[in-house]
DNA sequence: TCACAATTCAAGCATATGCTTAAATCGGGT
DNA sequence: ACCCGATTTAAGCATATGCTTGAATTGTGA
C-alpha cells in the first residue's frame, strides 16, 4: 500500500526530507533555502508547502524526529542507572547524556558522519530557535540529569551542576559538529579515532570535570 | 584633522564596523545583510562596498580585528608563565587560554555582552570560514599550547590533548553563546555569576578534565 | 578660489528567496 | 469506465539579496 515496489523512488515526503536532513547537516539551518532542498530531492517547490506547510514547519520537525529519540533515551538509560534504588555513578549519568546520540543514529540510514553534525546542529544553530513543543522535554531532561547528579556528588552547588551540563553540551556540540576539522586542521596529529573512543574521551574530560572540587558546599 | 568636533557622528567607516559587529553578535554570521548593516549604521548601501569592497570582507576584517589581539594575548600570557624555564601549570595554561577574552573586551567600547556572543560566533560559525589569513596564527596557538600541556602533564599523550583542547573550546564557545540562554530557561536557577566567577568556573571543569587519568602512556 | 581626489548618494541590475495559484495528473474505489 | 480526492506541476508574485553605476557632494591642497 505505502510500498510502489519501485526501489529508487520513495515517497516524495520521505524524499524531502531525507535531502533536507543532509543539507542542513552539511550547512546549518540558515544556509538551506527551498530551493536547495527540492533541487537536491529532485521535487517541486511547491511539494514542501503541500507536506509540511511551510520551509520552517519542515526544519522544526526534523529537529523533532531527532532530539525527541535522543532524550528519550537519555532518561530511559538514566532509570535503568538508577533502578532498585542504586545511586547511578557520575560515570553512569554521563554515558546516559552522551550514548543515547550513538544508539540512535543505529536505527537510521544517514551516515554517522552526517548524523552527528545534524545533531550539533540542533544543539548550537537550534537552541535559541528550537522548537517550542521541545522546551518542557528539554526541561524535564534537565531536571533528572540534574537530580541524578546532585546525588551522585553530594554537596556539590545545584548551580555548579547546571552550568557543568551546559559545559558538557559544550563538549559534544563542539566535538559533533567540528571534529573532522580538528582532524583535517591537525593533519591527523589528532588521530581518528573511531566513534567509540571518542564518546569515552568526552566521557573522562567530562567525568574529571565534575567531580572537580571546587564549586562545593550546600 | 580625523575629529569632526562632532560626538555623536564617527566615520561612516566606523559606523559601519560598529552596526556589523552587534548585529553579528545578536544573530550570527549567516543571518546578516547587507542592507540590515548599512540601515543600522544609517549608511548608503554603496559605502560597505566603498570601504571594505564587499560583505565578506567586512566579516572577514571584523573576524581579524578581534580573534587576532585574543591570540596574541593568550600567547603572551603562556610565556609569561613560562618566563625562566619555569613549568607552567596546567591552570595557569587554561588562564593563558581563556582569560584572554577577557582583557581583550576592556579595550573595546561594545557591552560585555556582545562582544562575549561575538567571540563565540568566530569560534563556533566562523570555524570553517576562518579567513585564511588566520589559520596559521591558530595553528601556532594551538601548537605552543600543546607543548606546554605535555609539559605540564607528563606522559600525556599528544592526540589527547589536542581532543581536550578541542573541549575546552567547546566549554568557551557554549557559555559565550549561550550562557544567557541557560539563565533564562532555568529561571535563574543557575544563578547569574559574574563574569570572573564564570571564567573560574570553566577553568576548574577544564582543569579536572585535563588532569583526568585516562589518556596517559608515552 | 578653484581644481582634484575622496567620499556619499539615489537608483537600478541581476539574481535568489519563500510562498501561492490554478491547472494538470495520478490513483484507488465504485 | 468513471469520479473524486490526493498529489504534483509550471508559472509567477512580491520581496530581499549583493553589488554596481554615474552623478552629486564634500573636503583639501595649491
Amino acid at each position: 500500500m505505502n510500498q510502489k515496489g519501485n526501489i529508487t523512488k520513495a515517497t516524495t515526503k520521505d524524499r524531502i526530507l531525507e535531502a533536507t536532513e543532509c543539507l542542513l547537516a552539511e550547512h546549518g539551518f540558515e544556509a538551506v533555502s527551498l530551493r536547495d532542498i527540492t533541487g537536491a530531492a529532485a521535487v517541486n517547490v511547491a511539494a514542501v508547502n503541500y507536506h509540511f506547510g511551510s520551509k520552517e514547519k519542515l526544519f522544526e520537525e526534523i529537529q523533532c524526529r531527532y532530539i525527541a529519540p535522543v532524550n528519550a533515551e537519555r532518561v530511559r538509560m538514566l532509570k535503568r542507572a538508577m533502578a532498585d534504588d542504586r545511586v547511578a555513578t557520575v560515570r553512569d549519568i554521563l554515558e546516559a547524556f552522551m550514548r543515547p546520540l550513538l544508539t540512535v543514529v543505529k536505527r537510521n540510514e544517514m551516515s554517522e558522519r552526517l548524523f552527528f553534525k545534524l545533531m550539533g546542529r540542533c544543539i548550537v544553530d537550534g537552541q535559541g530557535g528550537l522548537p517550542d513543543a521541545m522546551v518542557p522535554e528539554f526541561k524535564e531532561v534537565a531536571r533528572v540529569f540534574t537530580n541524578a547528579l546532585m546525588t551522585a556528588i553530594p554537596g556539590i552547588h545545584p548551580e555548579v551542576v547546571l552550568w557543568r551540563l551546559h559545559y558538557t553540551f559544550g563538549v559534544m556540540a563542539q566535538t559533533l559538529l567540528h571534529g573532522e576539522l580538528l582532524v583535517k586542521l591537525t593533519h591527523g596529529a589528532c588521530g581518528e579515532p573511531d566513534v567509540e573512543t571518542q564518546f569515552q574521551q568526552m566521557i573522562d574530560f567530562c567525568h574529571a570535570g565534575f567531580l572537580s572540587g571546587e564549586g562545593m558546599g550546600a
